[in-house]
DNA sequence: CTCTAAAATGAATCTAGATTCATAATCTGA
DNA sequence: TCAGATTATGAATCTAGATTCATTTTAGAG
C-alpha cells in the first residue's frame, strides 16, 4: 500500500514546527532565569511561549522532559563560552585562571540563571543533565591540566581529581554571593574573580616554578 | 479559678515525649541514609519509627520540619567530627589536609547519607538547612587559614573565599565517586582522600614554604 | 473499677500541578 | 470552496502524598 501518496504523509511546516518548539525552549529559559524552576509551571510556560498548555505537550513528552532540554541549552552555552580557553595556547596556568575568571562573571551578570544552572534543587531529570554539563566542564580543564603537566608547567596529579575540585571550587565560592539579590557590585564582581582564580591556580601549581 | 487543681494540668510523660520524638527523628535518618529523601515519605517514617502517620503531627508541625530537623542532627554531627581539626595545635596546612581526609572518609563510608548531606536535591526548608550546614564548614575552614596566615604559614588570601572554594572542591569531588552504589573500595578510598587532600594543601599555601 | 484528659490511630480528605482529550481552528491540495 | 488531515485549545481529570480529624485507646486520679 502505497503510504507516501503524495496526499498523506506530506510535511507541511506550517507554522514551521521547529520555530513553536524554539519559541518554547526560549520561554522556558526566560522563566527559570527569573523565577527559577519552582516558577517554570506548565501552564506559565504555555503563556509566556503564546501557546495553550496542551500544545506543549505537542513537542514535549512530559515537564521533564522540556526542562530538562532548557537546562541542556542554556548550559551548553555556558559550556561553549568556556571551552574556548582549552583550545588557547598560553601557558595552562593563564588558561585556567581566565576561565575561571569569565565563568564567575557571566554567572554574577546572569545570576538567577546561573544559580539554577549551578545549585538550585531539580527534579531528577534535570539533575542527570546537571551531572553532564559539570562533567563537561570538568574533562575541559583536565585537558588543560595535562597540556600543563606534559610542559612541565605543572606538578604532576590526578587530573580529573583535580578538575572536580576545581568545579567545585569556583561554583561553590560562587553560590553565597548567587542565590540572593544582593549580588556583588561591578568592582566586587572583579575582586571575587581574582581571590577564586587565584585560589583555583595555587591549587593546579602548587609550588612549582615562581 | 484553680486550674492548677491536681486533677487539672498535670504533665503526664507516660510514653516520655522526648523518646518518641526522638524514634521518629532517627527512623528518619535511617530512611535518608538508604533511599534518600524520596525514600522518607511521612508514611514510611510513620511506619520505621511504629507509629500512626497521624502521630507525626503531634511532634513536628509538617513534613518539611522534620526533615529539616533531621538534616540539622545528621548534619552537626558530621561538623562536630571536623571540628575538632579547628582546634588541633598542630600547622595549620596539617589540619586542613587531616580535615579533608576525614571528611572524605566518613563520607565514602556512609555514603548514601552524604550524599543526602552534600548534593541530593531536597526541598527549601531542607535546602536552608544545607547552606548552615556549609557555614559552619566554611567557618572552621576559615579560622585555620587565618591562624595559619597569622603565623606566616600561609600566605595571604581572602579567608571566606578560599575556605567556600575549599567546601566546594572536596564535596564536589566526593559526588561522583558517592552517588552511585559502585564507590571506592578500600584502597581506592585512602587514594582518593590523598588526591584531594593534596588539591586543598596546595589551593592554600601555593608556593609559601618548601 | 470508673472516669477523663491526653495521646494515638489511620482512613478519608485536600491540594497543587501535570497531563489528557473531546472539540475547534487551520491549512493544503484539488 | 470543499474535504481530509493536522495542529491547537484549555477546561476537566488524575495523582501522589501530605495533612486532617472523628474515633479509639491508654493510664493516672479518685
Amino acid at each position: 500500500m502505497n503510504l507516501d501518496s503524495p496526499t498523506l504523509r506530506r510535511p507541511r511546516p506550517r507554522a514551521p514546527k521547529a520555530e513553536v518548539r524554539a519559541r518554547i525552549l526560549d520561554a522556558g529559559r526566560r522563566i527559570v532565569a527569573e523565577g527559577g524552576y519552582a516558577a517554570a509551571q506548565m501552564t506559565a510556560v504555555a503563556r509566556r511561549a503564546g501557546i495553550a498548555t496542551g500544545t506543549l505537550y505537542l513537542y514535549f513528552p512530559s515537564k521533564a522532559d522540556l526542562l530538562a532540554e532548557v537546562f541542556r541549552l542554556a548550559a551548553s552555552h555556558e559550556v561553549a563560552v568556556i571551552a574556548e580557553f582549552a583550545d588557547g595556547s598560553g601557558p595552562a596556568l593563564t588558561r585556567i585562571g581566565e576561565a575561571v575568571r569569565t565563568f564567575v562573571r557571566r554567572a554574577v551578570r546572569g545570576r538567577r540563571l546561573a544559580y539554577a544552572l549551578i545549585a538550585e534543587p531539580v527534579d531528577p531529570a534535570v539533575e542527570a543533565e546537571r551531572i553532564v554539563f559539570k562533567r563537561a566542564y570538568a574533562d575541559i580543564f583536565a585537558a588543560i591540566l595535562r597540556d600543563g603537566i606534559a610542559g612541565g608547567e605543572l606538578p604532576p596529579q590526578n587530573v580529573d581529581i583535580s578538575a572536580a575540585c576545581l568545579i567545585g571550587a569556583f561554583t561553590e565560592a560562587l553560590v553565597g554571593p548567587l542565590s540572593p539579590e544582593t549580588g556583588p557590585g561591578r568592582g566586587e564582581t572583579e575582586q571575587l574573580a581574582d581571590a577564586i582564580a587565584e585560589f583555583c591556580v595555587r591549587a593546579v601549581m602548587g609550588g612549582q616554578d615562581r
